[in-house]
RNA sequence: GGGCGAGUGGCGGAAUGGCAUACGCGACAGACUUAAAAUCUGUUGGCCUUAUGGUCUUGAGGGUUCAAGUCCCUCCUCGCCCA
């Protein structure tokens, strides 16, 4: 046997620097010609690239260079979402400036994903925390407050402490810090924020147009998070004061069961019906403790429900009932109005509270509209008939939704409203690494944005980084200290940055333009290339980045910059690559290194292993011996090539069935490989197409001529090149082709030449397969019947018995019915 | 508690309602070799059977259908999101 000459560290290196000499990915607008787009979510320049990195760009690489053989003219951007905590955790802990530690890592992943293959057009390259990215951040910031989506606010906000900066809502998971797990404290504080709930009808919307390219369950996340709800808001007098303390409920037909009323103890009455009473102090001592605790803590089913009474009372709007007014930890201040009619007898929380409390339980909703004689042991939560509720006894309760609705709407004491879970989004971050926010504090012109021919508002260097406090930011008197532009006297800089995630939510645009210094971007570029065609990243971005993406390209179409309402016309979310079954981490100690992997085998192995593992979707199990088998198929693959160049084939005596046999793996092949890639991203089924495709070539090496045998390797290199671009160009050059692969055309199939002569027939008696018949594809029902009667094992096993009916489906089976 | 998704050989996985287990890994046997690696050939879901063959099998149980991994209902387990 020959030596092995497959060689992927000289090949690869050949051809990386190839495609980058000749230019093979840089894009140019080109009127008239159709265009595609394709982007993966930019990398964190953590370090260096982990098999998640691999995997995502992998794919998105798959489809680059997949859609350029269709002719398209594609564009294939990267950048480095550069600004974030970790560079100034590293600055803290190595006294390292985080602009150096930043560019450092840049360097060494720009030279990974190179030597990945990963076809980009690095002439649009760009890190968020370059001046020339983050001015535009800065530009967008006073466009924003010019249409008023910008605007300034004092409330309790999610603070890290771990984190040492306050934190968006969405970047709170289950009560902790989406980047560190540490548990979120509240803390009043004045941020700034952007008007996202300007936009969320819109943003519901656009889910139609995405509804089939996008995942269902990242549209799902989406919907859910922005929790849209309809209910009804009812006033409650208060009693022996004036006022209505308002509530929203998406169950008004359990209005006559309100034994009493719950504020948050954020509530703003909350203050004003404490006052003067004998417990206030007490009182307020309670809720300045509740206000400091987490959120979902507050919330837990399982929690232990606090609360006090105020001493005050409101009036039912229905009966007319008197109701005391509490306050209590389980009622969030930004939900609905921040006050609740508790009905213990229907509601959970209600009614443990009711329990805790001793306040009483009175049913209004019964399964059988009857009362329940031995009480309630715990809420009855469904639906049922309307009981002790006056004129409304005996109403199904999905009716008496509307009923009471209507009546209250009638009195004057309700209205039917929409309700959101979704918040502003909170941008301030008491950060250095990030964008200043370009606003100043004039004591006498008040809040003065930076004029916008003094943008960029440049982060200063050496700053000291105690990691302690305010933005450090704070501490930079050069910066701090400026001139109001209005009245010329001196002024104050805002100390905070921006949230990262405002880089990453509109740098996909950047990328149409990326060096314009005029404006963020370019009209006619930004019509030309956006929207994005294909996105591709992971689902735990679903109700960040990809909402406030959204968000951000609305406001950018109402600014004029763009025309599209959605920026990403597809989306595929890939799986985790995990390891021992859990995803690869340091704390686990389970990390691959893709540089181990392309030193051992090449990139291109690593490449195919990970697009033939598992379905992108799919978590993918990382597997030693699974990337052997990829590197396996590819020596295959070149062994196939080399017989041809080393002229090593026989002439032997061709064999026309086998030709024809040939030439039909061939074309059905390239059929399934082009069906995978356009209608699913079905990359792992299309590669075993193509293993196949091998097999059969080596089966019948001694069948066809070489001219065949060459035509099928052709074909199967063509097919290989988006997978495994660099020994693809290679083999395409040993086999006396000229020009790059990544240039040629995608093969077409012929139809005709994928059906088969004969194929094999089931026949089936009662469902069960009893024999096999070779037939034509186009044998006709009567003749296919004949054949499978006359077949002697079923004239055997249907002998006396009574054909019921005989169900033929061409190329597949014939089943017999008998009785 | 609600919503969404998943559950198929020893393993990763494949199957427009039409032969379940393609392709790969692993394992076993053989060829080549002094030997090993590499490569090549063959076998490889369970049970019964010498074989031919039979029979069971896609988390569990029902249903629809000539035919169900796929559609419907009930349930179990796991994952994610919301509460």
């Amino acid at each position: 046997m020959a030596e092995q000459t497959y060689h992927p560290q000289e090949i690869e290196t050949k051809w990386q620097s190839y495609w980058e000499k000749q230019g093979i990915f840089t894009a140019r607008e080109e009127k008239g010609r159709k265009k595609f787009y394709i982007l993966e979510m930019f990398p964190y320049p953590s370090g260096r690239l982990h098999m998640g990195h691999v995997r995502n760009y992998t794919l998105g690489d798959v489809i680059n260079r997949y859609q350029k053989m269709r002719g398209f003219n594609v564009m294939h951007p990267i950048g480095w979402d550069a600004f974030g905590l970790p560079a100034e955790n590293a600055a803290i802990k190595n006294k390292i400036d985080p602009e150096k530690w930043t560019k450092d890592n840049i360097s060494y992943m720009r030279i990974q994903l190179k030597k990945m293959g990963i076809g980009y057009d690095w002439s649009r390259e760009f890190a968020t925390c370059d001046p020339e990215y983050y001015r535009w951040n800065q530009w967008f910031f006073i466009k924003f407050l010019e249409k008023g989506l910008v605007y300034r606010k004092k409330s309790l906000v999610n603070f890290c402490p771990s984190c040492e900066t306050v934190l968006a809502n969405e970047q709170v998971e289950q009560g902790v810090c989406w980047r560190c797990d540490s548990e979120v404290v509240q803390k009043e504080l004045e941020q700034w924020y952007f008007r996202t709930t300007d936009y969320t009808e819109q943003l519901l919307q656009g889910h139609e147009q995405l509804t089939g390219h996008w995942a269902h369950k990242v549209l799902a996340m989406q919907q859910n998070w922005i929790g849209k709800s309809f209910g009804t808001e009812i006033d409650f007098p208060l009693v022996g004061a004036t006022g209505t303390i308002k509530v929203f409920t998406t169950r008004p037909d359990t209005v006559c069961g309100v034994t009493y009323m719950v504020l948050a103890p954020e509530h703003p009455l909350v203050a004003e019906l404490i006052s003067g009473n004998k417990t206030q102090e007490e009182v307020l001592a309670f809720t300045e403790k509740v206000k400091k605790q987490n959120k979902i803590f507050r919330t837990a089913d399982n929690n232990k429900k606090e609360g006090r009474f105020t001493g005050a009372y409101c009036a039912n709007p229905v009966t007319g009932d008197k109701i005391p007014i509490w306050i209590a930890n389980y009622v969030l201040p930004e939900y609905g109005t921040g006050a609740v009619m508790a009905v213990p007898a229907h509601d959970t929380r209600d009614f443990a509270f009711a329990g805790e409390y001793g306040l009483p339980v009175k049913e209004v909703i019964n399964p059988d509209g009857k009362t329940t004689a031995a009480g309630l042991k715990e809420a009855f939560v469904t639906e049922g008939v309307m009981v002790n509720s006056g004129q409304f006894d005996g109403t199904p309760s999905g009716v008496g939704i509307d009923k009471v609705t209507d009546y209250l709407i009638k009195e004057n004491r309700g209205r039917r409203v929409v309700n959101y879970r979704l918040r502003d989004w909170l941008i301030s971050r008491q950060r250095y690494w990030g964008t200043p926010i370009p606003v100043m504090y004039c004591p006498k012109c008040g809040t003065v944005p930076v004029p916008e021919k003094d943008l960029p508002v440049i982060l200063p260097k050496d700053v000291k980084f105690t990691g302690l406090g305010e933005s450090p930011l704070a501490q930079v008197k050069e910066f701090v200290e400026t001139v109001c532009p209005k009245c010329g006297g001196p002024a104050r800089r805002e100390t905070d940055t921006m949230d990262t995630f405002v880089d990453s939510s509109w740098y996909y645009a950047r990328y149409s333009d990326s060096h314009n210094d005029q404006a963020p971007f370019g009209k006619a570029a930004a019509d030309y290339w956006l929207p994005v065609d294909q996105y591709i990243g992971g689902a735990e971005h679903a109700c960040m980045h990809l909402i406030y993406a959204r968000f951000f390209h609305r406001v950018m179409r109402d600014l004029g910059l763009l025309s599209s309402d959605e920026p990403f016309t597809k989306l595929l979310n890939q799986g985790m690559v995990t390891l021992g079954g859990s995803a690869m981490s340091k704390s686990k100690g389970n990390i691959v290194d893709p540089d181990h992997i392309i030193e051992k085998y090449g990139a291109d192995t690593m490449r195919l292993f990970i697009l033939f593992a598992s379905p992108p979707e799919k978590d993918l199990e990382y597997s030693d011996t699974g990337v052997e088998g990829s590197w396996r198929f590819l020596c295959r693959v070149w062994r196939l090539v080399e017989k041809i160049s080393n002229q090593e084939l026989k002439g032997s005596v061709p064999d026309p069935a086998a030709q024809k046999e040939l030439n039909r793996k061939v074309h059905a092949t390239i059929k399934k490989v082009t069906l995978d890639m356009d209608e699913s991203f079905g990359f792992n089924t299309a590669i075993a197409a193509l293993m196949e495709l091998v097999n059969t070539i080596y089966t019948l090496e001694n069948k066809v001529t070489p001219a065949d045998f060459s035509r099928a390797a052709e074909a199967a290199v063509l097919l290989l090149a988006p997978f495994t671009p660099h020994i693809a160009e290679e083999m395409w050059q040993r086999l006396g082709k000229s020009g790059s692969i990544a240039t040629m055309a995608w093969p077409v199939y012929d139809e005709k030449a994928t059906i088969e002569e004969q194929v094999e027939v089931v026949v089936q008696i009662n469902g069960k397969v009893r024999s096999h018949l070779l037939l034509s594809p186009e044998t006709a029902e009567n003749e296919a019947r004949e054949r499978a009667l006359a077949d002697p094992k079923i004239q055997e096993l249907v002998a006396g018995k009574k054909i019921v009916k005989v169900i033929y489906v061409p190329r597949k089976l014939i089943n017999i019915v008998v009785a």
